[in-house]
DNA sequence: CAACGATTGTGATCTAGATCACCTATACTA
DNA sequence: TAGTATAGGTGATCTAGATCACAATCGTTG
């Protein structure tokens, strides 16, 4: 399937489009590829790109002054990537954004995000319904994090996004998870 | 400041309003009054309503299987709650959402939202914006809990909302950081 | 292919924070 | 005003998970 498709359907699960609506929002986005471990967002720089994956992986992280790694977020196909807080207020990035495999991507600069909402109501409303959607599943992060020991969590996380386990090496899902790498492979034994 | 001030000074934080467009928007907000443990929302039944809060404190929180408290935000003037994953799906309440403190709010259907919404391309834009920055706020509290220990939670906490020490109980403080509220006490003594 | 880095596993030890038990003080409510 | 929740503090013990140390395997790249 062609980027452009992807991303129309990927629209459309929220609002219809016009073609030549559709071709126009088109016009903003990017495509590019990326290797893997490249990075597309570095902290301390400043932050002028969202991206919508169509193909690969990509995360979401921080590194702590004792050097751990915590991720906020793996991205796959048709999830959308970004150090948001840095990008909307026109801030230099605090988080970095790479690849943990090689992928193909849509990058889509702040401004025309925004050129596109006030243009048009319904990419407006588009955003929107993305956001709701990420607020509500951040939620659901946190309350996992609160009430469930890391066995439960890394089980969950293998029960929604199974793809992950082969995809992503074990001591980023123990990033993410927050937990030590050595305790996560202790689940896997047994 | 009457309720109006109040809701028109939040949303032309983002957005601005001409009178009669205002007055418009604000039809749809009924101002209610509860008293201290009223609940606005409980878990198995629909949610119709986003409540908007003027005075007071709510707080939204879980109780799990062992009778443990979770709580996944206060919210006090200015602030917005509800359980948006079963406001927005039209699905029953997984979250409470009752009251800290007496309480004065706005009750916002989800219904007239979107109404608003669809409208008033000025109002999508603004739920945006709030969505927007709830997003990355929870994205702030989801790497303190990977990242920190629960004193500096503790500190982080009291240091951005210093009026929470007084208005809210300390094991309500400890059922948001995720920590005993033995644990909690013990902090506080040295 | 040789070599180095990245990934994973596993034992031994240590610790932040949970849990349990009990006590005190304040605040509603009948 | 007595009686019962609610809130908070503190000691003693226990445990999930961190940390440290080491070994083995896999993959990439010159």
């Amino acid at each position: 399937m062609d980027w452009k498709n992807i991303l129309r359907s990927h629209i459309e699960r929220k609002v219809d489009l016009a073609d030549e609506q559709f071709d126009y929002i088109a016009s903003f986005f990017k495509p590019m590829s990326f290797r893997k471990k490249d990075k597309l967002i570095r902290p301390g720089e400043p932050v002028h790109f969202e991206y919508f994956v169509l193909n690969g992986c990509l995360s979401t992280y921080v590194i702590n002054d004792q050097q751990k790694t915590h991720i906020l977020q793996f991205a796959m196909r048709t999830w959308w990537a970004s150090d948001y807080n840095a990008l909307y207020n026109q801030g230099q990035a605090s988080l970095h954004v790479d690849c943990v495999s090689d992928a193909e991507v849509l990058c889509l600069a702040n401004e025309d995000r925004e050129k596109l909402c006030r243009e048009l109501h319904s990419m407006e409303s588009f955003f929107r319904w993305r956001s709701n959607g990420g607020y509500v599943s951040l939620q659901r992060r946190i309350l996992s994090l609160l009430n469930n020991d890391a066995q439960s969590r890394y089980e969950e996380l293998m029960q929604q996004y199974p793809e992950l386990y082969n995809l992503v090496p074990k001591h980023l899902i123990a990033a993410y998870l927050g937990v030590s790498r050595e305790t996560l492979s202790r689940f896997q034994s047994h």
